[in-house]
DNA sequence: AACTAGGCTCGTACGCTGTACGCTTTTCAC
DNA sequence: GTGAAAAGCGTACAGCGTACGAGCCTAGTT
């Protein structure tokens, strides 16, 4: 064993080691694919080991959701409200893109971690701070997050990552499961996305500002 | 056995009485609670019998999530896109809110049923008939879908389903873990809402009108 | 130096899961 | 009546989360 154990280093269990190792696990293999015994294999210890540093496996899904969190920006104090949504918005879509079990997840989750508090008290105090009414920061956060989720959960259950595996998709898949007689307009909508490309980022965006300028109207000027 | 085992009288099996006395067990205990043999001891089956009908439990759960989709009321064509709209994205959040199991099932479900395919085809037809652009119709089918199911995805991870389960809820549970020196703004936000009640449905209203009214003018009037 | 307390590790076991395999029963066309 | 197909299911297997309790290693006290 090392001198010190805590910190984390490659011998030595931890809560944090633990928990980054499942996050990792689930990146790479999904959620479905990560059990406690194969948790245990990946950090080289026992399968009841783990139990020390977690209280069950719900406490530690927990856990990996609250780290997910933590990677999320936080919006930043100096700029302008809608700038600050805007990029904490977008930093919150490449994340759940980054880990798309997570979404999944979240809604078998009630209690909020830390990282969430955080997140939301940040996030309110930007828009109180901007000149929105309590009621209607509430709102404006509801929304913000009602989209970004959304987002992220229909994108991960998009079955591409790319541009070039939807245009393989498409014509592999998707399109023949639609004849036209029945699905007109899907497959006009097909067509026009095959030709011009579909980029989930850009289409991120256009939802977003959309958003973000509806809201502007909303705050009482300070 | 009845003459007609397919009807799906109280005996005989058929794919629909499985797939349907599966979404009432998610209903009643969650989709954890969800096991091949306690759903064949609910129709007085063995759990073997089941894969006559059902070639695995995935294949099981995208039935479900299909069962869910047909639930939803289709954009009616004869009034005005905005209408239709809004009828149908409230009939979504009823929908999912009285199947909550079904929000977190979509991230692992990437192939979308007949009812689904169906039920983006009526809506693509709406907003194409109303002006919409091939682009801007799917722009506003996206964005809608992603408010719809971000806040399904919201409200199902919300820890009461009531007004009055919101408020012993806040008061035992929400505030405490809420130090009033870290979290100031959240602190106000809830007790705000808790005087004032938090009723969903509004909050969901909310959002809708705002992003309906924000794509009105995005069509190219007919 | 001997002893002890407590934190850490983990082997075993239990009841559960999805489902492959193959056997039995029922149904139906001829 | 007969043969074939459809429907039902008992058994078994690998893997799951985790309760239990036994072992180990270290620190502090006597």
């Amino acid at each position: 064993m090392s001198e010190q154990p805590q910190v984390g280093s490659d011998a030595g269990l931890s809560k944090q080691r633990v928990v980054l190792e499942a996050v990792r696990m689930a990146d790479r293999e999904g959620v479905a694919g990560l059990s406690m015994r194969r948790l245990a294999n990946a950090l080289g210890a026992g399968a009841m080991s783990l139990y020390h540093y977690v209280a069950s496996k719900e406490e530690l899904l927990d856990a990996m959701i609250d780290v997910v969190f933590h990677e999320i920006e936080l919006p930043a104090e100096e700029t302008d409200w809608a700038s600050a949504m805007r990029r904490r918005s977008v930093s919150a879509r490449d994340v759940l893109a980054s880990h798309p079990w997570a979404i999944g997840l979240m809604e078998s989750r009630t209690s909020p971690g830390p990282a969430n508090l955080r997140h939301r008290e940040a996030v309110t105090a930007c828009l109180r701070r901007a000149g929105f009414s309590v009621v209607m920061a509430t709102h404006a956060n509801w929304l913000l997050d009602c989209y970004v989720y959304g987002f992220a959960l229909q994108e991960a259950s998009l079955p591409f990552d790319t541009a070039d595996e939807f245009a393989d998709m498409a014509e592999a898949v998707y399109l023949p499961q639609l004849p036209a007689d029945m699905f007109p307009y899907l497959n006009e909508s097909a067509a026009v996305l095959f030709a011009e490309g579909y980029d989930p980022a850009q289409e991120f965006l256009f939802g977003l500002d959309l958003i973000l300028a509806a809201l502007e109207p909303l705050r009482t000027s300070v």
